[in-house]
DNA sequence: GCCAACGTTGGC
DNA sequence: GCCAACGTTGGC
């Protein structure tokens, strides 16, 4: 099964909204970048991701499921963009930092290291391993 | 707040 | 269809 990773500015959409969202979770909508816009068209439900704070925070600190696959954004004129839906699985009772991420050569290969402005990124079954052994839970 | 990197747009 | 110019993102 695929993993992937959803960055947000906490300023804008933070960790703690996404928790109070609850299990019917939330529209992951503004996406209007192609590639993010296709791995989320690729994402099968029951597909699990990290939750990262990007600008403020700098750490992935949640892992979030898909709970309902793509659909067609309403707000996009173009028809082109859509996103799924996603809801709070469990925080990571250690938040894992950028800092950290970038300090271990086994996770030099990231996307979110080698392309740091991608907002929906694939992350490889090893990577989902050692974040989630980093930050303090068994890999679900 | 600055700046580098990337994606997107628009002119040709 | 190419490429330069521009806007946006995100780390520092």
């Amino acid at each position: 099964m695929a993993h992937w990773l959803y960055k947000s500015e906490p300023e804008v959409w933070s960790w703690d909204r996404q928790v109070e969202a609850g299990e019917a979770g939330t529209y992951w909508d503004g996406v209007r970048n192609y590639l993010a816009n296709n791995h989320m068209k690729a994402m099968q439900v029951g597909e699990r991701g990290f939750f990262y704070h990007s600008n403020e925070g700098k750490a992935v600190v949640g892992i979030v499921e898909v709970v309902k696959p793509w659909a067609h954004d309403p707000k996009d004129e173009t028809g082109k963009f859509g996103a799924v839906t996603l809801k709070a699985v469990a925080p990571l009772p250690k938040p894992v930092g950028l800092v950290e991420i970038k300090a271990d050569p086994r996770l030099a290969e990231m996307v979110l290291v080698k392309n740091s402005r991608l907002s929906v990124q694939p992350v490889t079954d090893d990577e989902w391993a050692l974040i989630c052994s980093l930050g303090g839970v068994t890999a679900p």
